[in-house]
DNA sequence: AACTGATAGGTAGCGAGCTACATTTTTTAA
DNA sequence: TTAAAAAATGTAGCTCGCTACCTATCAGTT
């Protein structure tokens, strides 16, 4: 009963959330915000909340949301785009900037945390397993899947 | 760097989610609140809603949430216990009866889905994955660890 | 040039998760 | 017995996720 996939694949998640939650409290940044920094850390050109949504899988008033409130506690800017005035790009402020090197380690971190006892095979099989799991699920969410052929 | 374990496991929560979501959609109740049904089923007396927050890790403002909604929509009523007035029972009422043999089949067919084309080893190996993940991560949130001999 | 459709984003409103604090009742200890 | 600690629940207020609907802009057709 306590072994059902589903169960188990929400309470990994959950774990995941409050250990970056617990390491990102000092810097006024939840697990969500300081994810989306991580994602614009390693970025050349500011991204629009377009690419947000992409990435994470997440819809666009969730990113909006989320955007808003790094824009409120200026970690970044929202500033229109001067090509196409329907997209909006993302720029980091100093206050931004000065994250970003904790945020990338405390991702990995965790992230080790996580399977520090695995073997690599285990490692290997457990991303195959999940991403296998996720495409029996109907795969992801939000935006139909594009016919890319950059695949 | 699409690969990192915790995007995948929300990833995963997400899809099953959402089949739960539309699954459920026709009969009135959320993916949360038909596993809470779910679990209601198979009990010979009636839980607190303490129960509930053991059995799927939750806060206790978020259970009580999702236990008024099912009140208010009548699966459910919520009675004080006699002997201890501090708790409440969770009654099943005639219309959640109905629903429960649906949200049985529900739940484990969306299982099986995830894992329809996994060998029996795989299972296993995926469930011990995710169970070592979660511990390594820190284990089970809200209430701390019972030390009950029971198990 | 004008219409149609696709795309980026905004807003409203809800559910579900959390923390923090308050209340009531039970249990334990002094 | 009485005071203190623990337990079960309630309430307030926040973030984050969604759907549904709306607006503005761009791109392609006619």
């Amino acid at each position: 009963m306590d072994s059902h996939f589903g169960h188990l694949a929400r309470i990994l998640h959950w774990c995941t959330d409050q250990s970056m939650t617990n390491a990102l409290a000092g810097m006024d940044l939840t697990a969500a915000q300081g994810h989306v920094m991580g994602f614009l850390a390693h970025r050349k050109d500011p991204p629009c909340p377009r690419d947000v949504e992409d990435v994470f899988h997440l819809s666009h008033p969730t990113v909006s949301g989320l955007l808003s409130r790094l824009e409120q506690k200026g970690f970044i800017a929202l500033l229109p785009d001067e090509k196409d005035r329907r997209c909006k790009r993302i720029h980091i402020l100093p206050k931004g900037e000065e994250c970003l090197e904790l945020m990338h380690h405390t991702i990995l971190a965790s992230e080790e945390r996580m399977v520090r006892d695995f073997t690599p095979e285990e490692r290997e099989q457990f991303a195959d397993l999940l991403r296998r799991a996720i495409s029996n699920m109907g795969g992801s969410p939000h935006h139909p899947p594009k016919e890319e052929n950059k695949e």
